[in-house]
DNA sequence: CATGGTGGGGCT
DNA sequence: AGCCCCAC
């Protein structure tokens, strides 16, 4: 409502990689450390420094060597590495996770990075208010707080408290909130910390600029307010360039143009004049920004409006054939089904659209030609890695002329060289549910001429096994009603009964023939499940997994609590372990019981123990060296409890195999490709489409040789599934890849019950801000040579 | 060859 | 739709 007026939090995590690495490896608290990208060349692009590193000179822009030489103890962890490229997800996760914490003190949070997120205080401000005596108030509440323009937190708070008789200028109202506002972020700092083991700075003030602006005035671990009278005071000497918008070209047009180079001096300028120079729109803006007024909304989001990677191809690394382009492709293709999988089954929404970006090279000294080509994902698309790199393959094809007119056998060089690659999907389909379902009774009526019984019996048996994890009556029967949902009467009649008259008894036995009857890919996963039930520990964890799907419903009730999951989300949480982290569970649980004694401290705070409240603790000494019961996992690097240990390894085991068996499909899928595209070897030259031109290169013979060890004397047999052709030794195996993906989608399609984006408030995006923003034209033109 | 991989967003 | 800029 009055966008001057509200409170404005920047919350940035303090060398965020770092302490993720930090977290999962004790040992390097304390000792400098940057975070590096794996690049073989001078030891690593630095992305992050921690601060005993920053001390010594370390900076982001060197290379892993340079950093050596300044600080030769110092540590070098690296991001990991798959296929081909730099892996962030740790860090995303870890992002989430600070991001859930602050959700609960405010649904208007905006997430601007992995590890930035503003939120719009202002209500939690105003209720606090109300509550509280801001006279009771004091420094020692205010650990790490300072108020911009102030010599010490002190004299501001005194300020307020005076309420403002001391200056004219002083606006009473205004910096009574940002006081209370403050308070409030040193609370939700001490949760991250609590909940998460991290440590971020704040910048609270009236609007997103001015937020981020001075949340970088004292780091790390620190929070700053900045009162409306300091703007001035901070802009007499404060570089236009720091200025987010400013830190670009714009900024350096804007400070050559008008000959300045503070933002003080921006001041001078009418907002005619500025309109002027710029453009309409800038011209406001800019007038505005220099006064310290920004009406941006902060808007709630949560999720990512698009989910995309790239890699870039320089120098030698650029690519030349199409043989390197379908593979890289495919990589990037894998890594978007893969996160997206993610995001559907936690997010319950799908992509509409997906673009692929690429970069040709340009002869030297030009700058490289980037071009980007979107496709709509039609209703029948299957939203899997296939898809998106055959896709993104034609688009690239298509407009960027990949091949050389042909000549014989080496048409598969690319005219020029790719430098960039990017595959990302965005336009989400919220609420998909509906959809899916119909999906889901196409997958499970697609099999047909297998043996029904058989396949009900596999479905069966994989269902308990996630029920297994679930632990509770109301997982299971949510589990096999969504399974009916998408199965027809006869299999419904086949499984009811089985299940609710033998399961109990029957279960080991069950298990047990399958597991006699094929070692493979799903054999080896319900073994290891099985050698779990048996394990006597693993009893408890699922007992305590229980009891907290009903405390968490207890906790659904606390209209406070934005995050309070629902029973079914714990549930389908549950389910997710199945393709997700089988760790999830005991973290769930511990998050729980962190909440539920953080939030007895708000409480404390709430009821007026001020006392008490003075030492909220911003730094608690909670010990956060790793429980003796757990170790960390070589593979991912998480915390695993010692008796999830084995389990925690099978799933990684899995990972790999269900990765190895998709490679496994694809070979086969080129291979019958070239097969085909054989038959058209000899037909007469005509006009093709770019697509055919693609499969009949996969008919070169050097293609088919990347496309290794196929050894045709082994006997093949047509998939029921897919119609693939499959040695006939590794049909179990296919077969079980099958059932993994059916079971895969099933559980991924399964209804999220809480939306929490639907939950936030969506605001109408009438920021006059947003018009005002952006380089016009003419300052486009300007640097366009 | 040399921050690189991600995101958001505005302009035409 | 495609291009470009900004920022972490």
């Amino acid at each position: 409502m009055d966008q001057e007026n509200r409170i404005v939090v920047l919350i940035d995590m303090d060398c965020f990689y770092c302490q993720v690495e930090e977290k999962l490896n004790p040992q390097l608290k304390g000792k400098p450390i940057a975070v590096v990208q794996y690049n073989p060349w001078r030891g690593g692009g630095i992305i992050a420094v921690n601060y005993v590193a920053r001390a010594m000179g370390v900076t982001r822009h060197m290379r892993g060597n340079e950093a050596k030489q300044k600080c030769p103890e110092i540590q070098l962890p690296s991001v990991p590495c798959f296929r081909g490229k730099a892996d962030i997800t740790k860090y995303r996760e870890a992002g989430k996770d600070v991001a859930k914490v602050l959700q609960r003190f405010t649904p208007l949070l905006e997430r601007a990075s992995i590890d930035e997120a503003y939120l719009d205080i202002t209500d939690p401000v105003r209720k606090r208010i109300l509550n509280i005596d801001v006279r009771d108030i004091n420094s020692n509440m205010l650990p790490n707080n300072f108020a911009l323009g102030y010599d010490t937190l002190d004299s501001f708070i005194s300020d307020v408290h005076s309420c403002g008789l001391s200056s004219m200028e002083f606006d009473y109202e205004h910096s009574k909130h940002l006081l209370v506002g403050a308070l409030i972020v040193s609370e939700i700092r001490a949760a991250v910390y609590a909940e998460t083991g991290y440590q971020c700075s704040a910048g609270i003030a009236h609007n997103k600029i001015l937020a981020k602006l001075v949340c970088g005035m004292n780091k790390p671990n620190k929070q700053t307010v900045l009162p409306k009278h300091s703007v001035n005071i901070l802009y007499k000497t404060l570089s236009l360039k720091k200025v987010k918008h400013l830190g670009g070209k714009f900024g350096d047009h804007v400070a050559e143009t008008l000959n300045i180079s503070t933002m003080g001096q921006l001041q001078r300028f009418t907002e005619k004049d500025l309109q002027a120079r710029f453009d309409e729109k800038n011209g406001s803006w800019l007038y505005n920004i220099a006064r310290g007024v920004d009406l941006e909304p902060v808007q709630a989001r949560f999720n990512p409006k698009s989910i995309g990677c790239c890699k870039q191809l320089r120098g030698k690394a650029a690519l030349q054939d199409l043989v390197s382009l379908r593979k890289w492709l495919r990589d990037l293709g894998d890594e978007i089904e893969n996160r997206l999988e993610q995001d559907s089954l936690e997010n319950n929404r799908i992509p509409k659209q997906m673009v692929v970006s690429f970069s040709l090279q340009a002869s030297k000294g030009k700058r490289d030609i980037s071009s980007s080509r979107s496709y709509n994902f039609s209703p029948e698309d299957e939203l899997c890695g296939e898809i998106f790199s055959s896709k993104a393959l034609e688009l690239v094809m298509d407009s960027a002329e990949g091949c050389k007119p042909t000549d014989g056998e080496l048409n598969r060089m690319l005219k020029s060289p790719i430098t960039f690659l990017g595959i990302s999907v965005g336009k989400f389909d919220d609420n998909i549910d509906a959809k899916k379902t119909k999906k889901i009774k196409d997958y499970f009526s697609a099999g047909s001429s297998k043996d029904v019984s058989q396949t009900d019996e596999s479905v069966r048996i994989k269902l308990e096994r996630c029920v297994e994890k679930d632990g509770t009556n109301a997982g299971k029967e949510y589990v096999l009603e969504k399974y009916f949902e998408s199965s027809d009467d006869v299999r419904k009649e086949n499984i009811t009964s089985k299940i609710s008259t033998e399961t109990e008894q029957r279960k080991e036995t069950v298990y047990q023939s399958s597991l006699d009857r094929q070692e493979s890919f799903f054999a080896k996963y319900l073994n290891s499940g099985r050698s779990n039930v048996a394990n006597d520990r693993t009893p408890c964890t699922r007992a305590a997994c229980g009891q907290t799907l009903h405390l968490s419903n207890a906790e659904a009730s606390n209209d406070t609590d934005y995050s309070g999951s629902t029973i079914n989300e714990e549930i389908n949480r549950s389910i997710a372990l199945f393709e997700d982290d089988p760790d999830d569970v005991t973290r769930v649980v511990n998050m729980r019981q962190l909440l539920k004694t953080s939030e007895a401290k708000l409480e404390d705070v709430e009821d007026g123990d001020r006392a008490q409240t003075g030492t909220a603790p911003i730094e608690p000494e909670r010990n956060k060296s790793p429980d003796i019961n757990s170790v960390e996992c070589s593979e991912c690097g998480k915390t695993v409890s010692l008796d999830k240990f084995d389990e925690h390894s099978d799933y990684h085991l899995a990972l790999k195999l269900r990765e190895e068996m998709r490679q496994e499909v694809r070979r086969e899928q080129n291979r019958t490709k070239s097969v085909l595209s054989e038959t058209n070897k000899n037909s007469p030259n005509k006009k093709e489409t770019p697509e055919k031109q693609c499969n009949r290169s996969d008919n070169v013979p050097s293609i088919v040789n990347f496309f290794t060890k196929f050894d045709r004397s082994i006997e093949t047999k047509l998939c029921a599934e897919c119609g693939k052709k499959v040695p006939i030794n590794k049909l179990p195996e296919h077969l079980d890849f099958h059932e993994a993906q059916k079971l895969s989608r099933e559980i991924n399609n399964r209804s999220s019950v809480v939306n929490v984006t639907s939950a936030k408030r969506k605001r109408k995006s009438s920021s006059p801000v947003k018009k005002n923003k952006v380089p016009c034209k003419s300052i486009d033109l300007f640097f366009r040579q």
